[in-house]
RNA sequence: GCGCCCAUAGCCCAACUGGACAGAGCGCUUGACUACGGAUCAAGAGGUUGGGGGUUCAAAUCCUCCUGGGCGCGCCA
């Protein structure tokens, strides 16, 4: 609808202003959030003003004129140059057919952005230390979510979780197992100074122990931490993997840093980048000269002890991501990560890759009160609150709904003690009792013997009726927009409006009734397609839509 | 010191990337079930968008300075 308005006002500038629709003029064609502004507004007048030195409204007045068709009821210039376009009811219950005849397709609410370009989302990616906590359960939902809309915009989506399994951090793993599973032979072994004290390790300890018993001591110390190493991640992984399928997230693909070792990748990037011309050595190290592409300074590649820092297989990874395929990338990041954004981003870009599409969204560290407490969630020093807590604690619907709630860039506290509570005025409820509301009508209809197969939709010509169809219509736009800008907590935002709108609707009409039944027949259709609606972006947030609650 | 992010109603947050009178929820005040689910609805109070300057027909949004928060500035990952 709005493409076609858009191109009548177009026809009618062209031929009232021969000339005047240049390149940089991008008006916006928006459906209004008032009835007085009519169903939808173009600020072309506006726009126009400057090149053609003239009175904005008087534009407005002249296109306002100018413009006719079938749909449009009238047309009228309104505030300072705003072209106000009110629209018959036909094109709002032709719409609604669309919609029900799209079926399980929806092909209505969706946008038609990525046509079968190929995105990947790289996301949690959290270090296979310890089990994933509230902090991590924030990237998850927005990751997810993110790859949810970008499938149902069309993009071909892969999910993949970068598993940091070299480096330090494993060496500090095995150590702190390695030292558990030997008290338990009651041999004292000192502690790793940076060693991980949570619970989990020593279970990781006995594990071993029932597996290999005493052995580990008669090998070399190197190979008795190669197995503490290996069983840890497998074990925390194993863990983190049943997290997340319980949080409904779904990761088509753990990748392993390792594996860039192991298969040559970060030696063939760096000599890309070598080729390229952009780095050189000095101390004995191996630096990628950044600060010529707008980093602040240059930085390490290879220690001067021949080892790899971890940006060169980070660049390899993203090197490596864009020569499978894809056209966009995104990574979901903790904002404590912001820094790597640039030097990452200048890496592409002397890799050849910046004529495309990489992203990242800094997702705001999730602080913790506990009674009025800070507290600071750190895996080394096991101090955290576990995600499966939380998903227990409030299920998994709540938690994720009110992980979207807010927009990735903004810090949010998470009180412990108000979890629970949390999740009963948690406006999940709020959106699928309106799901439900609208299956038991379905189901009363039926009792009532009202047909709602072939409804005659020009029924519908309540000013209530009108407005549930219009905001059902800005669907399409909501998820183009968390899709364009990464923003999901638009779609939790709008399904929410969209759940009032139906509420209101409920309580001011009779929708099944038995003596009306054709008008009947026409709402409760209405009502199908805004639970269709409902259903859809729900699950695009990975929550369920209910049919009782 | 340098860099990135943030500041909006009592609280927690939106605002279609520069558009019309800044909007929801929670909390507060008042009302609504012998119609289809009250986990709901209807109405009210609540704002100098942290502060100053600038750009624009138009600024919460862009630029600049100031104030106050968060995070990052390793040959750690």
């Amino acid at each position: 609808m709005k493409e076609r308005l858009r191109s009548i006002i177009k026809t009618a500038v062209e031929e009232l202003y021969p000339g005047a629709v240049t390149e940089e003029i991008r008006f916006s064609v928006e459906y209004t959030d008032n009835p007085q502004f009519g169903d939808i507004a173009a600020n072309i007048a506006m726009q126009l003003a400057k090149s053609l030195r003239k009175n904005p409204k008087v534009i407005a007045e002249e296109i306002a004129a100018k413009i006719s068709d079938p749909y449009i009821k009238k047309a009228e210039a309104a505030g300072t140059g705003f072209v106000n376009i009110f629209l018959s009811d036909t094109p709002f219950h032709e719409w609604l057919s669309s919609l029900l005849n799209a079926g399980e397709s929806r092909a209505p609410l969706r946008p038609v952005l990525g046509a079968g370009k190929k995105a990947l989302v790289e996301f949690v990616s959290a270090n296979p230390t310890g089990p994933l906590h509230i902090g991590h359960g924030r990237g998850a939902v927005v990751g997810d979510n993110i790859a949810n809309i970008l499938e149902a915009a069309g993009y071909k989506v892969k999910r993949e979780y970068y598993v940091n399994d070299a480096g330090n951090q494993m060496t500090n793993l095995a150590a702190s197992i390695f030292s558990r599973y030997s008290a338990l032979f009651d041999r004292q072994l000192q502690f790793p100074q940076d060693g991980y004290h949570g619970e989990y390790i020593a279970e990781i300890a006995k594990d071993i122990k029932r597996e290999y018993d005493d052995s580990l001591f008669s090998m070399t110390e190197a190979s008795a931490l190669e197995i503490c190493r290996k069983e840890g991640i497998k074990t925390i992984l194993n863990c983190i993997d049943g997290t997340l399928k319980l949080f409904k997230v779904k990761v088509d693909d753990y990748f392993s840093e390792t594996s860039l070792y192991e298969g040559g990748n970060i030696d063939r990037t760096l000599k890309k980048m070598e080729t390229a011309g952009c780095v050189y050595e000095q101390d004995g190290a191996l630096w990628f000269a950044s600060s010529r592409f707008g980093d602040t300074e240059d930085r390490v590649l290879k220690k001067s002890d021949g080892s790899y820092t971890y940006l060169a297989p980070d660049i390899a990874y993203h090197d490596g991501k864009f020569d499978r395929g894809y056209d966009l990338l995104v990574d979901v990041w903790g904002s404590d990560h912001h820094g790597y954004i640039k030097r990452l981003e200048c890496a592409l870009e002397v890799l050849g890759h910046n004529g495309k599409k990489f992203d990242v969204v800094l997702v705001q560290m999730v602080g913790l009160v506990n009674g009025g407490e800070r507290m600071v969630m750190s895996t080394r020093k096991g101090q955290f609150i576990t995600l499966d807590w939380l998903i227990n604690e409030t299920g998994s619907d709540a938690a994720r709904f009110f992980y979207n709630m807010r927009s990735p860039d903004s810090q949010f506290e998470f009180d412990v003690e108000l979890a629970k509570q949390e999740s009963t005025d948690n406006p999940v409820y709020y959106v699928q009792y309106a799901h439900a509301r609208i299956s038991g009508l379905m189901e009363k209809a039926e009792i009532k013997g009202i047909p709602t197969d072939y409804p005659n939709l020009s029924l519908l010509t309540e000013e209530k009726e009108r407005s549930v169809i219009k905001k059902l219509m800005e669907m399409k736009d909501v998820i183009a927009a968390c899709a364009q800008y990464n923003e999901p907590h638009r779609l939790s935002y709008y399904l929410t409006e969209l759940a009032g709108e139906f509420h209101s609707y409920y309580y001011s009409f009779a929708i099944a009734d038995e003596n009306a039944k054709e008008l009947s027949g026409a709402r409760l259709a209405l009502c199908k397609g805004v639970a269709s609606a409902l259903k859809f972006g729900l699950n695009l947030l990975g929550v369920t839509a209910p049919d009782s609650m």
